[in-house]
Order: C-alpha cells, then sequence, then structure tokens
DNA sequence: CTGAAAGCGCTTACAG
DNA sequence: CTGAAAGCGCTTACAG
C-alpha cells in the first residue's frame, strides 16, 4: 500500500541514534537523555513520521482500541450509544473498531472472533443471543469483555442494561394511578429483549393493580409506521382505551399522528405514553410523557468498566456492571382528564 | 494481554506441516494439497485459531478495514452515513475503524495520522476545515482517501457530497410557484458547509425570482430545539411569513410544534419545508415538505469508490466522485391555500 | 506442492 | 543512558 513510508529506521538513521532509542524518546520513557530526546523528537516532526500501528500492536501486545459488536449500527439508540461510548474512548484516547452483524448469529461469531489482534476489548451487544454457550465459543480467549443489554449469561461477564422490566411497571403505574383502566400496549419486537422486558413489565403491573384494569396488547416492530398502523387498528375498535402505552417513543409518535389525523385528542380522549425519551418527545404536540433512559450513559459506563478491566489485566470480569434504572417523565400526553 | 493465544504455530505443529503451510491453507491459495488443506483447516478448527490481525497486517500490508474519520458520530446524519458505509463495508467484509473529533481541528489531525497503519484506506468527512492544506499534511502518505460532505480542495481527492445549493433552490421555487411570497428562512450554524450551501441556495432563489418575493433569515443550529425558538419569533413578529423554510428537517418539526401550540395552521395560514427527508417527516401532521437527500447513498457510494481505489492501489483518486442531488417531496405541510 | 528463511516495523529485556 | 538483538505472529518470495 504505501510506498514510501517513513520508519522508525528512518528516524533513527536521520538522528543518528538506535531504533531502541527513538522508541524510548517517542514513548515518554524515562532513560533517555534529555537533549538526545529533544533531536529525537525534533527529526521525527521534521520527517512526519508516525509509528506504524499494526507493528506497534504486534510488539507491544496492546492496540489502544475498543471493539464494538452491534446488532446494528442505526437509529437513535445506536447513536446515543455510540456517543457515549465514543465520549469516554476519546478522553482516553482510545480507537473505536466497530461491526454490525444485523441480527445474524453467525455473522455475529465472525465478528467476534475477527477482533483478534485488533482490539484490547471488547463491547457487546447481542439482545437476540439466547444460547449460553455462543460467547464463550466465540470470543477470543482472555478478552476483557463487557455485555450491553444482553441477557445475562449467568454473570460470566459484566453487563450493563437498562431495566426495562421496572420502567414498564413504572409507567403502567402512572397510567393507572390518572385514572386510566382500559390500557391498550403497543409492544415492539418479540426477538428483541427491551421489547420483551417491557411487555412483561406491562403485564406484570396490570395483573398486580386492585382496580378493575384491562390491557390490550398490540404488535409493533418499534418504528414509526408500525406506530401509525397500531393507532389506526385502535381506531377502528367500536371503543377507544382509555390510554395507550407504546413501548418505545418512535411507535408513540406514530400512533400520535395516527391520532392527530383522526382528530382524537390526546390526552382528553385517549392519554399516550412511550418508552426511551428521545429528544422529539418534548416537543411533539402535546408533549409526550416517557421513560428517561439514558442510552449515552449506558454506553459510558459499560467503556469505563471495559477500560478498567484492561487497565487491571482483567479479562474475567465476573462481578461488575449495573443496571439502569429509567425515569418517568411526565408530560402533557398524559395530564389527568380534569386537568385538560 | 491475551496469555495461551493459539497461534499459527500451534495448528503448524498440531498438524504436523510448516506454519508456510498453515497460511497459505488457510488463505485459500491454489498451491496446496487438497487432503492437506483439509488436515489443516480441521486443526484450525478444532483448536479455534484465528489469526491474529495485527500480525497479519503488518506482513501482508494490509488491514482490511477502512479508517472512517466524522466531526461527530450522533444524530440522524451520521447514523444514516453510517448505515450506508457500513452496508457495502460488510457486503465485502472490511472492517471499520471510527474516529470522530468534535469539531477539533487539532483532534482531527491527530484523528488522521493516527490511521496510519490501522486502515487500508479513508473516508473522511470535514464540513469545518477551510484550510486547503490541512489534510496533506495530516493524511498518511499514499494511503486512499475519499472526501464526504467536505469543501473541495481543489480536486485531490474524490469527493462525495449532497448538493444542498441545487437542492435549496428548487424547495425556494416550490415554494414560489405555489404562491408564497413572503418567505421565512431557518438557516443552520454558520460553520456548517452544508448549512451555508442551503442558505444560499435560498437567496440565490430569492434574488432571482422575477415576483417581489421576500426573505426574511432566522438563525438556527440544525437542532429542534433552535427550530422551536425560531417558530416562536416569527409568531411574535406583527405578521406571519407566507411560508418558513427551515434548513433542515428537524427544525422544521421545532417550528411546526411552536405553531401547534400556538394553533396557527400549517399549511393554511403557513407554509412548512424542511431539508432531509427524515423518517419522522412523513409521519408528522401535516405531513412535511421536505427534500430527500439519502444520506446513506452517500455513505455507500463513497465507500465503494473508496474499495475500488485499494483495489487497483490507487492512492491518487484524482477523478472521480459525485455530487447528489437531493429530491423534492412535496406533502401537504405546503399544499396551495387554495386546496385546503 | 512444501519448507526454511527473511522480513514487515515496532518494543523490550539484556548488557554494558 | 544507549545499542545490539530477539521476538511479536504472520506472509511470501525463493529453492527444491
Amino acid at each position: 500500500m504505501a510506498k514510501p513510508a517513513i520508519t522508525i529506521k528512518d528516524v533513527a538513521r536521520e538522528a543518528k541514534v538506535s531504533v531502541a532509542t527513538v522508541s524510548r524518546a517517542l514513548n515518554g520513557h524515562e532513560n533517555v537523555a534529555e537533549p538526545v530526546r529533544q533531536q529525537v523528537l525534533e527529526v521525527a516532526r521534521r520527517l512526519r513520521y508516525t509509528p506504524h500501528a499494526a507493528a506497534r500492536s504486534l510488539s507491544s501486545r496492546s492496540t489502544q482500541t475498543i471493539g464494538l459488536v452491534l446488532p446494528d449500527l442505526h437509529g437513535e439508540f445506536f447513536s446515543e450509544l455510540m456517543r457515549g461510548i465514543d465520549g469516554v474512548a476519546r478522553t482516553h484516547r482510545w480507537h473505536l473498531l466497530v461491526s454490525s452483524y444485523h441480527g445474524d448469529q453467525e455473522q455475529q461469531g465472525v465478528a467476534l472472533q475477527a477482533m483478534r489482534g485488533r482490539v484490547d476489548g471488547l463491547l457487546v451487544m447481542s439482545p437476540y443471543a439466547a444460547d449460553p454457550g455462543f460467547l464463550k465459543d466465540n470470543l477470543p480467549p482472555a478478552l476483557p469483555t463487557v455485555l450491553i443489554n444482553t441477557p445475562l449469561v449467568d454473570g460470566q461477564y459484566p453487563a450493563f442494561g437498562i431495566d426495562d422490566h421496572a420502567g414498564a411497571m413504572a409507567m403502567t403505574r402512572h397510567l393507572l394511578e390518572t385514572g386510566r383502566r382500559r390500557i391498550a400496549f403497543i409492544a415492539g419486537p418479540e426477538a428483541n429483549h427491551d421489547a420483551r422486558e417491557r411487555l412483561r413489565g406491562f403485564e406484570e403491573a396490570m395483573a398486580g393493580s386492585a382496580a378493575a384494569a384491562q390491557g390490550i396488547v398490540l404488535s409493533g416492530g418499534f418504528d414509526e409506521a408500525s406506530g401509525y398502523a397500531a393507532g389506526q387498528a385502535l381506531l377502528r375498535e367500536a371503543r377507544l382505551p382509555d390510554a395507550v402505552f407504546a413501548a418505545n417513543d418512535m411507535m408513540a409518535l406514530g400512533c400520535l399522528y395516527a391520532f392527530n389525523q383522526a382528530s382524537v385528542r390526546v390526552p382528553q380522549q385517549v392519554a399516550l405514553a412511550g418508552f426511551d425519551d428521545i429528544p422529539l418527545a418534548r416537543f411533539v404536540h402535546p408533549s409526550l410523557t416517557t421513560m428517561q433512559v439514558s442510552i449515552a450513559d449506558l454506553g459510558g459506563r459499560a467503556t469505563s468498566h471495559l477500560l478498567h478491566m484492561i487497565d487491571r489485566d482483567d479479562a474475567s470480569g465476573g462481578v461488575g456492571g449495573a443496571i439502569l434504572v429509567p425515569s418517568l417523565i411526565v408530560r402533557d400526553s398524559t395530564s389527568r382528564r380534569e386537568t385538560s
């Protein structure tokens, strides 16, 4: 590829020292005479020398890069996650190698294996993985690994995630407490772990309700279009529910627009709630009640944890991790009927 | 890091052949006897051998990875861009090393230099860069590079971008043609190249209009909040404009919600248009007229081009690249007054 | 078709 | 404080 690339040898020759000294000077080791160091730095700058990363990795056994193995790169969730990860990685001057596998388990295995020799640690998100041995089989041995939003693999790896179940329960209770009885839930994709947990939280809260609450579950796919379709389906029913709880904000927005089109008033005729607190949630009309989950924070914390593991050369992990609890953000879309 | 990692030597010993043969067998070279190849593959699988990427890179002078140097990773734009890039990279089994510099030029230089030895080619987006020598100074020599949405550096590198200027002119003309005369433009960040070009297109179309058109320019920051603020500012005026053209959809949505809150009807009282065609644009009420720009396509095409350059070991580039022209998507938010 | 050997560009004990 | 040398784990001419 590179034809006339400048190597450490060129710098050594030009500075009239050995390559070992150049290496030491450039890496800030103590045992280099100050004038020599200055000389080396000056030559390196003049020659526009940049160390060859692969060579350095091979001999130092470290890459200064973190691998990300994600199901996808697209959408608000991953955008936020990347922001959080990138933030702490940049602060510590680490690089990011990303890899997506689009839900294909075999592809994921390939992606995991391909990380060997490219990264010093791994952040993996695997909401579809159920097979417990899968990670063990595909992860390069002794590579520090932290899980994000992944069904727990019996504590073998530190894991960071969102408490979707508790979040969905909290929202459902909020709807019940503000007087709603018939509540429709627009679910997310069945294969998705977050989606399942949110549904489970909804059902549990409904079942535990003293009042004669009635739940209705519609299916959805986490995108606006399916929320819109669910909204239209509800409009076709003889009677609207008291509230609609969408498993994420995008679906809630889709549903809201279906209601808007039909001139159904929110929250007067039906309350509406989402999950995620995407930036738009506060700007729609009426503003959307939702569960706030800091995805960026999730990514950032997982990254910090991973960097610590790498730091103490601790591939086992085991302990550690956290489940972040989302917080209820009440906005106009679930105001009590009385108050509107 | 890795303590008991399995190397090519282990495979060779176990398969009773030389490391050279293992290398050839695993890389699918022709000159290996079939039974030997089978034997090697079998042993490699049994030992869970994965080649060490850094070692391979160092000796083969190739990394199978593309570097991405972007101003940011966050938001709809980058999410879509990544999707397009990731799509074609994955198809060809290439890896992605990402790097963001958050508008800091020095950071960008560091990021560019750090790519040496890590990647075989670079995709760089530098909407803030004005200094023409900057890239030349910081790019590793002889590294194939393709520019995305970057003010052209006198054709030294192939460049892919969006024709923001033509797009903004097309939208402005659409508004004029549907009878609007007083048109407010909500601009994007001044430092942003896309934003500047869109403003320029608006102003040029307004100036070129035969009719007595009147333009008003408000400042914004490409986010919903600034669109909302601009909408409120317009509402405080004695008289609403005939139309509002926001430099991107997020600001248009923010503005729409300001109008909704004030019960100003769109498009009856004021038409509204955006730019980008984000997924939500068709779901808001009324649906939003906008310019469709396929960011994912932009990323995909730039990536394909880069892979071709790498393929023919063509670092010079020079020729090539494309400026994608956005297309006008007319929706309800700019319907003629008569028809509503 | 196969192996021994050189080499990729660094880092790091080991001597001095 | 400095240099010569070994070694990181591969690939690839070069012989045979």
